[in-house]
RNA sequence: GCCGCGGUGGCGGAACUGGUAGACGCGCUGGACUUAAAAUCCAGUUGUAGUAAUACAGUGCGGGUUCGAUUCCCGCCCGCGGCACCA
C-alpha cells in the first residue's frame, strides 16, 4: 500500500513550483511539439474518457523530455460555442462568467491528473488577445477575395436560430440539438473554401503519419470526380427548326455513355425553369410540383427508398450534341441543384437512377456499353465496349472518354470538369458568444474592413443574449455598438454583426501555443519556424471532417500569405478510441453511466487511472470501462512499489546483476520506448508487468534484488512517464535529488538483449511435436542432430520416409515426413 | 449502395516480415498464511478424452496457396465508423 493521496499532491507540487515543464527555449536543440485537441470547457466538467488522450500525449511528452528534446506540450480552451451561450439565456449569467468557472474546473480535473503541460502557454480563445488574430486572419481572408457574402439560400436550424455549415449537420439535422434544417436563404459570410479543396485533397499524400481511416473520410468529404461538362442546346417544340433558345450544361462522370442519353433531368431550383416560363406548355402542372418539392424536408427528398417523381416540361427539348437527337426534359428531385451543373443527362441503361425514373415514366432505355457475358443484372453500371454509339462504337470506356472530351472541347460544347463535393464554409453565425466579424458596411463605400490597429473588435456587453430569429445575431440590438464611423470616408455606417463560428478560433491555436503572448503578430515566424509543424496530434475521430478540414484550410492560406513557413500543420495524427460506460453505452450525463475522474483520482490515485486508461486495450479503439481493470494497475503499481519497499531493507547487501534479469530489463526498456511511439501503450504496459514479476519472483526466492541499485533505477525510469508521482517517490527514496524527469532516458544495451538459449521449435509436417532449449545460434545440422536422438521426436519418425527438413534459424526445425 | 476498420478463451486483449495461438490483466477454481476476513503469495484456467504423459479439434463461415495460415488469395456472413439520389 502508498499513500496516493499525499505522494501526488506532493509531486504536483514540486513540479510546479520547480516550473519543470516550462519549454526549453534553447533553439539548438532538438524540437518535440505534442498537442492534444484542445476541449470545449463544458458545465457538467470532464469524465474518465476525455483524459484518455491527454495521457496518452503526456507519456509521450515525458519519454521526449527524458530523451532530451526541447518539448512543447500546452493546453488551452476552445471556449466559444453554444452550450455555454444557451446556459447564459436560460440563467443569466454572463457567458465569460461561466466559461471562466468551467475552465477553472477542467483545469483542477487535468492538474491532478499530473499531466505535464505548460501552464504559462495557456490560451483560450475568447480572450480578446487571442481571437484577435482570429479576426486579422478574417480580415487577410477577404482582402483576398475568400471571405465573400453569399445570399444563397443555407442550412437553418430552427432551434438554435442560426445558420450553420454543411459539416454541421448529420443526417439532415443539426449535430448540436437535433432538429430538422431548413433551406432558408440569407445574408452570410462564406470562406471559399472549394478553392483549397484540390490542395487539401492532394496534400493528404504528403501525411504518412496520418491514420489512414482519417484521411479517407478526409476524401470522402472533399469528394473529387472527374468528368466532363457538356452543353446541350434547348429548343422550343414550336420553333424546331429554329435556333437554340438556351444552352444548358450538365455533368457527367460517365461521358461515355452519352449515346445512352434518353432524356434531361434538372434540379427542381435550377434557373433555367423561370427563364422558360413561358415557353412550357404544362407550366401549372409543374407549378405543382415545385410546391410539393418545397413542402418536403431535405431529409425526406433525400430519402434513397422513395419513389423517384418528376414532370416533363413539354414544350422544351434538348440536342444531344454529339447525335443532334432530341430529347425530353424533366425536372425531378432526386437532381441536386447545389450539386455540378444541377441538371445531369440521363442514361436509363447504365444509371441505377435514371433506370429507375424511366421505368416509372416508360423512357427509352438504351444500352451503350455491353455488359460482360456473365452479367445477369439489370443495369450495367461498369465500363466496357461501346456500342450503339455512332463512330465511338468499339471502343473501351476509356478510350471513348478521351476521344469524346476532345470532341467536346474542339467543338467548343464543353469540356473537362473536376466536381467536388466539398462546399464553401458559411463562416456566419447569428448568435452572441463568438468572435465578431471585424466588417463594417457603409452605405458609401460598401463592406469596409475594421483598420487592423483597431483589432480586436471586442464582443460589447448586451442585455439578452437570446437569438432574435429574425436571422440578425443579439449584437444587432446593441445600437451604440453597431453604429460606427466607416473606416474609409468617415461617415456613418454600421458594424457586421453576425459572429464567427465555434471552428473559427480553433482553426490556428496550435500557432498561439508557439508564441502565446505576443502582441504585433499571430506568432512569431523564428518561433514559428522552430516549432512547427506538430509533431504529434492527438484527438476524437469526430474532428475528422470539421476541425481538420478546416485548420488544414486556416494553415494552407497562412502559408500562402508568408505566415506560417510549411503548409501542413500537424504531421502525425493519431484519433483516441472513446472509453464507454461499463455498461456498453456512451458515457453521458442522460444515461446516468458517468465516472468522474475526480473519484477515480481520489480512491486510486491518478497513477492507477492513467496506467488503466493506457493499458485498457488499443489506443484507437473504443472500449467499456471496468473498475475491476483499474484494481488490476493499482495491483501493479503497490508490486512495483513493494519491490522498492524491501530494496530499501537489502540496500546494504552487494549484488551483481543478474543476468538474465538484466536483459530482460534491457528487452523491456526497448519495448517500453518503441511502444509508446507507435502509441501502444498496452504492451509497453504488459511488458513493464512481465519485468516486475521476474523481478519480484527473483526477489522473493533470493531474498535480494536480482539487480544493483543502479540497474533497478532503470525500471523507474521507464515507468516514470506511465506512472510519474510514485516514479519520482521511489527515484527520491533511492538518493536521487533531482526530477526522475531530469534523468536521462536510459539507453538499452543492444548486444544483452540478445537470447543466448532459445527454445526451438520441432515440427512434424508443420505441427509442434516439441521444443528444445539451444543455443540462439544453433545450426541446422546440430538440430537435425539433436532432434533425431530426442524420444518425442523419435516415435513419430519410426516407419516414416524424411522427405525434407525446413529451418528457420534461431525458431524452428519442421520436418516433413511421408 | 460505396469507402474504411474489425470478428481470437468466461471478459479486455497479445502474437515480429507466414513460423510455439491465447502474452499481460480481469474473473474463476484450488492451496498457503490468518482465530477470521482483507491483502499477499503459490498452482491451475480454450474445448474434448485421459490421473497423467499425451492426442485430437480450435482465431466469424466455406474454399485455396504453402512444409507451415489468426497472418496471404478467392467467395460469403456479422459488427462498428464514414459518405450517400453527388450524376
Amino acid at each position: 500500500m502508498y499513500h496516493h493521496q499525499e505522494l501526488e499532491k506532493k509531486w504536483q507540487k514540486r513540479w510546479q513550483d520547480s516550473n519543470l515543464y516550462r519549454t526549453g527555449t534553447d533553439f539548438n536543440k532538438a524540437k518535440y511539439y505534442v498537442l492534444d485537441m484542445f476541449p470545449y470547457p463544458s458545465g457538467e466538467g470532464l469524465h474518465v474518457g476525455h483524459p484518455k488522450g491527454y495521457i496518452a500525449t503526456d507519456i509521450l511528452a515525458r519519454l521526449r523530455l527524458m530523451q532530451g528534446y526541447n518539448v512543447l506540450h500546452p493546453m488551452g480552451w476552445d471556449a466559444f460555442g453554444l452550450p455555454t451561450e444557451n446556459y447564459a439565456i436560460k440563467n443569466k449569467i454572463h457567458p465569460q462568467e461561466s466559461t471562466t468557472k468551467n475552465i477553472a474546473t477542467f483545469k483542477r480535473q487535468l492538474k491532478v491528473l499530473g499531466l505535464a503541460y505548460d501552464w504559462s502557454r495557456e490560451i483560450n480563445t475568447t480572450d480578446p488577445s487571442y481571437y484577435r488574430w482570429t479576426q486579422w486572419t478574417f480580415l487577410q481572408m477577404w482582402k483576398k477575395g475568400l471571405a465573400y457574402e453569399s445570399f444563397a439560400p443555407i442550412n437553418w436550424c430552427p432551434s438554435c436560430q442560426t445558420g450553420l455549415a454543411n459539416e454541421d449537420l448529420e443526417d439532415g439535422k443539426c449535430e448540436r440539438c437535433g432538429s430538422l434544417i431548413e433551406q432558408k436563404p440569407m445574408r452570410q459570410w462564406v470562406l471559399k473554401i472549394t478553392d483549397y479543396a484540390e490542395r487539401l485533397l492532394d496534400d493528404l499524400d504528403k501525411l504518412p503519419g496520418w491514420e489512414k481511416s482519417i484521411k479517407e473520410m478526409q476524401r470522402n468529404w472533399i469528394g473529387r470526380s472527374v468528368g466532363a461538362e457538356i452543353e446541350f442546346k434547348v429548343k422550343s417544340n414550336d420553333l424546331s427548326n429554329l435556333t437554340a433558345t438556351k444552352n444548358l450544361r450538365v455533368f457527367t462522370t460517365r461521358i461515355d455513355t452519352i449515346f445512352g442519353c434518353t432524356y434531361l433531368v434538372l434540379a427542381p431550383e435550377h434557373p433555367l425553369l423561370e427563364e422558360l416560363k413561358d415557353q412550357i406548355k404544362n407550366w401549372s402542372v409543374v407549378e405543382k410540383y415545385l410546391q410539393q418539392v418545397k413542402n418536403k424536408t431535405d431529409l425526406q427528398r433525400t430519402d434513397l427508398n422513395k419513389e423517384k417523381s418528376g414532370v416533363q416540361l413539354e414544350g422544351l427539348q434538348a440536342i444531344n450534341p454529339f447525335n443532334q437527337e432530341a430529347l425530353p426534359i424533366f425536372i425531378a428531385d432526386y437532381v441536386l441543384n447545389s450539386y455540378g451543373t444541377g441538371a445531369i443527362m440521363a442514361v436509363p441503361a447504365h444509371d441505377q437512377r435514371d433506370w429507375e425514373f424511366a421505368q416509372k415514366y416508360q423512357l427509352e432505355i438504351r444500352s451503350v456499353i455491353k455488359a460482360p457475358k456473365s452479367f445477369t443484372a439489370k443495369i450495367y453500371k461498369g465500363e466496357g465496349e461501346l456500342e450503339n454509339s455512332g463512330k465511338f462504337s468499339g471502343l473501351n470506356s476509356l478510350q471513348a472518354r478521351q476521344q469524346l472530351l476532345t470532341y467536346l472541347e474542339k467543338n467548343k460544347i464543353g469540356q473537362k470538369k473536376i466536381n467536388y463535393k466539398l462546399k464553401d464554409w458559411v463562416f456566419s453565425r447569428q448568435r452572441y458568444w463568438g468572435e465578431p466579424i471585424p466588417l463594417i458596411h457603409c452605405s458609401k463605400c460598401g463592406v469596409v474592413s475594421v483598420p487592423e490597429e483597431e483589432l480586436p473588435v471586442r464582443l460589447p456587453e448586451v442585455e439578452s443574449y437570446a437569438p432574435t430569429g429574425t436571422g440578425e445575431s443579439p449584437l444587432a440590438a446593441i445600437d451604440d455598438w453597431v453604429q460606427t464611423t466607416c473606416p474609409k470616408c468617415g461617415g456613418s455606417a454600421q458594424r457586421e454583426t453576425n459572429t464567427m463560428p465555434q471552428w473559427g478560433g480553433s482553426c490556428w491555436y496550435y500557432l498561439r501555443y508557439i508564441d502565446p503572448h505576443n502582441n504585433s503578430v499571430l506568432v512569431d515566424k523564428k518561433k514559428e519556424k522552430y516549432w512547427s509543424p506538430v509533431d504529434f496530434y492527438v484527438g476524437g475521430a469526430e474532428h475528422a471532417t470539421r476541425h481538420l478540414i478546416y485548420a488544414r484550410f486556416w494553415h494552407k492560406f497562412l502559408y500562402d500569405i508568408g505566415a506560417v513557413n510549411y503548409d501542413e500543420p500537424f504531421l502525425r495524427l493519431q484519433h483516441v478510441g472513446l472509453i464507454m460506460a461499463q455498461d456498453g453505452r456512451k458515457m453521458s450525463k442522460r444515461w446516468g453511466n458517468v465516472i468522474n475522474p475526480d473519484e477515480i483520482v481520489e480512491r486510486f490515485g491518478a497513477d492507477a487511472l492513467r496506467v488503466y486508461e493506457m493499458f485498457m486495450g488499443p489506443f484507437d479503439q473504443a472500449i467499456s470501462w471496468d473498475t475491476n481493470g483499474l484494481i488490476g494497475t493499482r495491483k501493479f503499481l503497490e508490486k512495483v512499489e513493494r519491490l522498492f519497499a524491501n530494496f530499501e531493507i537489502l540496500g546494504e547487501k552487494v549484488v551483481q546483476d543478474d543476468e538474465k534479469l538484466l536483459r530482460i530489463l534491457h528487452q523491456t526498456i526497448k519495448k517500453v520506448e518503441e511502444d509508446i511511439e507507435s502509441f501502444n501503450f498496452n504492451t509497453a504496459i504488459s511488458a513493464l508487468m512481465i519485468l516486475v514479476n521476474k523481478l519480484t519472483i527473483y526477489h522473493q526466492k533470493n531474498n535480494l534484488s536480482a539487480l544493483t541499485i543502479k540497474t533497478n533505477q532503470f525500471l523507474l525510469q521507464i515507468l516514470a512517464p506511465f506512472a510519474p508521482h510514485l516514479s519520482e517517490e521511489l527515484w527520491e527514496k533511492l538518493g536521487n535529488k533531482e526530477s526522475i524527469f531530469k534523468s536521462s532516458w536510459p539507453q538499452y544495451n543492444s548486444e544483452l538483449i540478445k537470447n543466448k538459449t532459445i527454445n526451438l521449435v520441432i515440427q512434424i509436417n508443420g505441427k509442434l511435436r516439441t521444443t528444445l532449449e539451444v543455443s540462439a545460434d544453433i545450426s541446422q545440422e546440430e538440430a537435425w542432430k539433436i532432434v533425431q536422438d530426442d524420444q518425442a521426436i523419435k516415435k513419430w519418425l519410426t516407419g516414416k520416409k524424411v522427405i525434407k527438413n525446413i529451418f528457420v534459424p534461431g525458431r524452428l526445425l519442421n520436418i516433413v515426413i511421408k
